[in-house]
DNA sequence: TTCATTTCTTACCATACATCAATGTACCAA
DNA sequence: TTGGTACATTGATGTATGGTAAGAAATGAA
């Protein structure tokens, strides 16, 4: 089965049925990348989603002292896109490469027309998907303004168990907006206090 | 007319002809807040979408350590809600009130139906504003990952310059995530190298 | 007006986090 | 094995912002 991921996902999620899933799958395309290479970058403009089959993206900016930031990972069953450009037709300011060698299904705005059109429960939990979005933001707003980078980093890891060791430190650091060596010291302050990650 | 701004606001920016106006707002009410009245309370199921008539509102949270953060002003013509909450229906984690006595129209989950099924281009402005929302809380991340108090300062009385001079200092400081002493300082720096804000 | 309350400013010191530079460690390639 | 590259740690020091406290200024109520 093509997108083995992508077709349990959308089956058990978005409510979409076996007949359902051939006839839309049917124009689908996939792509693979390897580790450093890029699926979207800043001045582009965002055509698709990006649904990881396998692998492990990142979203970042890059500030005009050369700083990047991390806007979020994606890995296994996640999307990763950038939804304004993609939505406004506008240039983009992130840019979006592979952590690890992945492989992700492209898709466009016709596949979400097609599949909202054949099915009204594709159409309520892509709706979802986009209030998700929302909330996931605000929240880390929320943290941002006011938590310490121990109690973001002590957050980041409740939420993304599986990506604290996925991905390199340098990049939750960046996620967490702060520096590798602050991440260190918070790691090095939580282990004298016998905090371990798990 | 009922509403004036609302009228107005609903036919320029949502496609709503004179006769579907009359024909929705039939069951429209509104309310009418004192400053310091509350219109959301931790805890509660956020049931509307209040459109700002007229005044001035707030949305915060309360960190355990009891402060606050603002996560978003709504003067005339804006929504405010905790779209999460509402869609979700789940008890909020945020307060809304009014910094001035203020007007709200309540929409609630009806009202979008029924202009959603009577007119494609209100539904097609709604999604637009949901996806407005994510751009605006993901260019509020990056400024909150990477810019400094004075930055994110000039930001904001670019993006809301009438704001800027409605609200307290204090609840500005609170919504760029700093103390009201350091906002007084990044002013005084400003000040001295003779930037006036408009 | 007067008094009280809230908001803003200022000065001083404290602290979290950044920066810079050196060293350590793991992994990969030759 | 060797060396190289990327990443992580550590120490010394710098800086932006926080905390506290006091007073000034604005606002509001009596």
């Amino acid at each position: 089965m093509k997108f083995e991921n992508f077709a349990t996902y959308l089956k058990e999620k978005a409510g979409i049925t076996e007949e359902q899933y051939h006839q839309l799958t049917e124009v689908l395309r996939s792509k693979t990348v390897d580790k450093g290479q890029f699926l979207l970058k800043k001045g582009e403009v965002c055509q698709h989603s990006f649904f990881v089959e396998k692998g492990l993206l990142r979203s970042y900016s890059i500030s005009d002292i050369g700083k990047e930031h991390i806007i979020q990972f994606a890995s296994e069953n996640w999307f990763m896109s950038d939804r304004s450009s993609a939505y406004f037709n506008e240039p983009s300011d992130f840019f979006i490469d592979a952590i690890e060698e992945t492989t992700v299904v492209l898709i466009d705005q016709n596949f979400i027309k097609l599949a909202s059109e054949i099915s009204s429960s594709f159409r309520e939990y892509n709706e979802k998907l986009l209030q998700n979005h929302i909330r996931h933001l605000q929240k880390r707003v929320n943290l941002l303004l006011g938590a310490s980078a121990e109690i973001r980093y002590l957050n980041f890891i409740k939420l993304y168990p599986d990506l604290t060791f996925r991905v390199p430190q340098w990049m939750i650091a960046s996620y967490l907006g702060i520096t590798p060596e602050s991440l260190s010291r918070v790691r090095k302050e939580l282990a004298k206090r016998h905090f371990k990650p798990q």
